[in-house]
DNA sequence: TATTGTTATACTCTATAACTATA
DNA sequence: TATAGTTATAGAGTATAACAATA
């Protein structure tokens, strides 16, 4: 046997085809991304920060689902960089409160630019309802029960 | 500031939306596999290969969009735990025939079962025409035009 | 006692260059 | 010259345990 494999037995999981398409937008986000130094997450980051100044970083790992010791480094480059402010919180001296500076709120308006383009290239075939309506199946996917750990 | 972060500037990326919820279902799955000893890219390459018995290396990688090189690995554990054949090609001696055994058929039924449970839960709330939608869209976007490496 | 941020660590996933053996 | 499989390697992404400072 020789030349292109069916997929037919993966074919009925919707986990499979998200998961493709996910490895397709990542590897294309990432070099859409590379000029500007950011990551997906550090992007994403970035904009939950611009969106909420002043939130502390456990607000930040929970609105993105990340391990808050996973955001210790993306913060640190976020901070190096001059795109975000990390305070000592007043009333709460254990916690950091993380905002975007000047030019974090520049950089993130010129990648997020960027990312439209991308999405456009990536999608731009695809009818806007329909894409309203994956949207609204992978938030309803963020709400599913999960699986406990054991 | 402190509690629930909104992530207003990212919720109109289709991007954002399927990486969140492709996190979700690989979290699930990988918890789902366990017992297996399974992951993810294994059952798939169990699965194709039990698709195509026969197919090449080259082919199975092409199948999925994963690099050669990181196939060997997962092709080597599914040989030494007996559940696929490696052989020579008669006519190319630089191929390598890849084929599901007896037990390699009788795990992935096993695990695709337990797959379409994990599947059952997490979109069980969702309705199949929509599911259904939202699989042609994942198709569309591994063949939407990509940016170029550099 | 519990929480915030941190360090250390490990495992998985993905990508690239270079090698060998065959064609 | 080109291709199939492999080795080595590096960079991201993700997860858990444990610590110091603070509540």
């Amino acid at each position: 046997m020789t030349g292109a494999a069916s997929d037919a037995l993966l074919d009925g999981f919707l986990g499979y085809h998200i998961k493709r398409a996910s490895n397709v937008i990542q590897a294309d986000l990432a070099r859409t991304l590379k000029p500007f130094e950011l990551r997906m997450i550090t992007l994403s980051a970035l904009a939950v920060i611009a969106g909420n100044p002043g939130l502390r970083q456990a607000d930040l790992a929970a609105a993105l689902e990340i391990e808050r010791p996973n955001l210790v480094a993306v913060v640190d480059k976020l901070q190096r960089r001059g795109l975000i402010v990390r305070e000592r919180d007043a009333t709460d001296r254990r916690a950091h409160a993380l905002s975007p500076t000047p030019a974090g709120r520049r950089l993130l308006a010129k990648a997020l630019a960027a990312v439209h383009e991308h999405e456009a290239r990536l999608f731009g075939d695809i009818d806007p309802n329909r894409i309203a309506g994956v949207a609204d199946v992978m938030r309803s996917i963020r709400n599913a029960p999960r699986k406990p750990g054991q």
